[in-house]
DNA sequence: GGAACATCGAGAGCGGTGCTCTCGTTCGGA
DNA sequence: TCCGAACGAGAGCACCGCTCTCGATGTTCC
């Protein structure tokens, strides 16, 4: 039974995606911290009050425009991602795509990964959008194991410290993918975003001097360090 | 010509002392973005226009806070740093020292190494302060390589892409120390950031089930790294 | 010591913010 | 057709950063 959606249900949907784009808008510009409800609510030609009927305070609108970003770095992530390609050859174009969205992007990839904005715990339906670009890379590393490339795990047998779920996520079982091998491949899904981080937040000042090749070397030796 | 301070010069600095000191407080119960400068003021019993004859923004009285807590996060550094130890052991104790600093101060270090508040382009005299840390890692390094730990370099010199004062702080000229083992140092530099912001932004909640037992592996990896 | 000057705190005020409430209007299902 | 739900506008509240003016107080020079 596919119910019509009713002209105002069709209207609601399109003012909600006004004001989103409006936000995007914004946040591009101005930055999350400088992001006013009231400016967006003008841009849509809406009394700010109006906005309330969409979204129930400013923090939810931000929320949703952290599922945008997640999504929108996750499939350029997918995008770039060749299976047929070399496993490194494969996280390096992941790493260049996520870098290339954050430099274009720096405003929305400081509100995913800067400093959280409402009051630390992050909403909970961020959480899938959010796993994607660690989904590419797992599975790089799980078809890295598979098709023989990665080294033998040492045996040594840790205990863990990666959850259940996040090792499938990482590849799955495979006799190369110990939880040592994990740890390593959850520093460097980490280590990416700090580098780009540090590049973003201007950390990196005075001390690298050509970022585009310091940011493919740090990732090369990230690659070489969980065994791609 | 050691000039006495006046009595106002004296309550002057007791003032802005006192004004920093009720920031720092509800910087560590709010956060940056909620910090009221209004709020401070009601806190040390003056009135908002008051402040303003101690900092002339409320972003100045930020940069205030952003300086004081890389120094305190430096001093916390170079307190855990024990020159006798082996390199990997004094690594390992300054990251410890490092995270210990952040989790309890864990506004302070979303001020430092979370989204830039003011508009991007970070204070010149934050710098020095925020060099400390990589500085007493860069004194790890070379220590290392000047005791012969660290490998002989692979002699294949690439581009160097690490800026001449930075290298000057990663341990000065040492033949183990070339272009590609900087590189590696500055990855390693972020990757200690990078995972300290994911574990306190929450990045890592559903993946790392032990954060004490990851943390050390993890920084135990990028000792491995870098050749310590 | 007293006058000229700089510094300071208080208060009022401006434009902005997030958010709430009320009040007509309009649309949709019964 | 009618009744209720959804909607936009408007007024208003408490708060914010910041500016200005105005007395009071400390400092310095004659």
């Amino acid at each position: 039974m596919e119910r019509m959606p009713t002209a105002r249900e069709r209207v609601r949907a399109e003012v909600t995606a006004e004001i989103t784009d409006a936000a995007r808008r914004q946040l591009a510009e101005v930055g999350a911290a400088a992001l006013s409800l009231r400016a967006v609510a003008r841009d849509v030609g809406l009394v700010s009050s109006a906005v309330y009927r969409y979204f129930p305070s400013r923090d939810d609108l931000l929320t949703r425009l952290i599922i945008d970003g997640y999504d929108a770095l996750g499939a350029a992530a997918e995008a770039a991602d060749r299976p047929d390609d070399a496993p490194r050859a494969r996280w390096l174009a992941v790493c260049r795509a996520v870098r290339s969205w954050a430099l274009g992007h720096p405003h929305e990839y400081a509100l995913l990964y800067g400093s959280p904005v409402p009051g630390y715990a992050a909403p909970q339906d961020t959480v899938p959008a959010a796993a994607r670009v660690g989904v590419v890379l797992g599975r790089i590393l799980g078809d890295a194991a598979r098709s023989g490339v990665l080294p033998e795990g040492a045996g040594k047998q840790d205990t863990h410290v990666v959850s259940r779920e996040t090792a499938e996520v990482l590849g799955g079982d495979h006799p190369a993918l110990d939880d040592a091998v994990r740890v390593r491949a959850l520093l460097a899904w980490s280590s990416v975003f700090g580098t780009l981080s540090f590049e973003l937040f201007g950390h990196f000042v005075g001390s690298v001097e050509d970022a585009d090749r310091y940011f493919d070397r740090a990732m090369t030796e990230l690659a070489s360090l969980i065994g791609l």
